[in-house]
DNA sequence: CTCCAGGCGCCTT
DNA sequence: AAGGCGCATGGA
């Protein structure tokens, strides 16, 4: 096994790996448990210090660091922020959510099964997803052998590629299971290189994404900002929608999600997309919460 | 029971 | 261009 120890600045960690940025996080105890880039680790934040464990040795934590954005200066991102009551609120409901940068596919595959969906829904689908056809691994800190702990790398676009679309559907994808098989085939034949479109404009990388089956403006954004880590994608789901309208246009009849996105780039600032996910934190944990008790009080 | 969930694709106006 | 609807599935 490998252990280390890091020096940990802000970071709110129910908010970031359990906000609905990445769905393959479990909290066991006062740790968290998932896997990254094929690899399990558990991480238990202590006070100022984050003690990290693998099943295996490791030499260098660089993708670590770079998965979890350690080395973001959230102070000076949230310097940018526009100066008004709802950014002051939303920052300050969770000081220390991070933006993580995601495996592409990974996340890709995510947000396909994510649309009308609830985050626990998707945190099912993909768990299902991995146990069925993602690559085994050890887990947990003894060296595994036959017997010890396992559990699964999320699957390979080449093996979801090679499933039937039934078999898709028994991990409870519904409508979803031929738009993650189409995608899926698409990369596998080679019409759509995820790799390549690191090194494209963000607009352009959004004509790619929105070619695959099921993916549209809000899965797109999503994939842009979650794993290419473009902060000018700033993706405007039903939650952002209403949080907008209520914060933003009170007493406009209907914004619609274009004329939003429009207002955020002007609005949200060079950092519009780590904006959205405060936001996005804020709306479900504290405004969702007195939407529903109003609902409630009516009825 | 009805309504809704980190939407999309397709069909009407 | 803009709006409505169906799509699976499970929880509130």
């Amino acid at each position: 096994m490998a252990s280390v120890e890091f020096l940990l600045p802000t970071y709110d960690f129910p908010a970031t790996l359990a906000g609905g940025q990445a769905f393959r996080w479990k909290r066991v105890d006062d740790a968290w448990e998932g896997v990254i880039l094929g690899r399990w680790v558990r991480l238990r934040p202590s006070g100022a210090r984050l003690s990290i464990e693998t099943p295996g040795p490791i030499s260098d934590w660089a993708w670590l660091v770079n998965y979890l954005a350690l080395d973001d200066d959230l102070e000076a991102l949230v310097a940018t922020f526009p100066d008004d009551d709802p950014m002051r609120a939303a920052t300050a409901s969770s000081p220390g959510l991070r933006l993580l940068r995601q495996d592409p596919w990974e996340c890709l595959a995510s947000f396909i099964l994510s649309s009308t969906k609830q985050i626990v829904q998707i945190q099912d689908c993909v768990r299902l997803l991995a146990e069925r056809f993602g690559e085994p691994i050890p887990a947990g800190l003894s060296d595994p052998g036959p017997g010890g702990p396992m559990t699964w790398a999320f699957p390979s676009w080449a093996r979801l590629a090679a499933a039937s679309e039934a078999e898709l559907r028994a991990c409870k994808l519904g409508f979803r299971a031929p738009y993650l098989l189409g995608t899926a085939r698409m990369i596998q034949n080679g019409e759509v290189d995820l790799l390549r479109l690191k090194e494209i404009p963000t607009a352009f990388a959004r004509a790619e994404l929105e070619r695959f089956p099921g993916v549209g403006r809000k899965i797109a954004d999503c994939v842009l900002l979650f794993a290419y880590r473009r902060q000018d994608a700033f993706p405007v789901d039903v939650w952002i929608q209403k949080a907008l309208q209520q914060l933003y246009f009170p007493k406009a009849r209907k914004v619609n999600a274009d004329r939003l996105r429009r207002f955020s780039e002007s609005h949200f600032g060079p950092q519009a997309g780590y904006a959205q996910q405060y936001l996005f934190h804020y709306v479900r944990t504290v405004l969702g919460r007195q939407w529903s008790s109003a609902v409630s009080k009516r009825g």
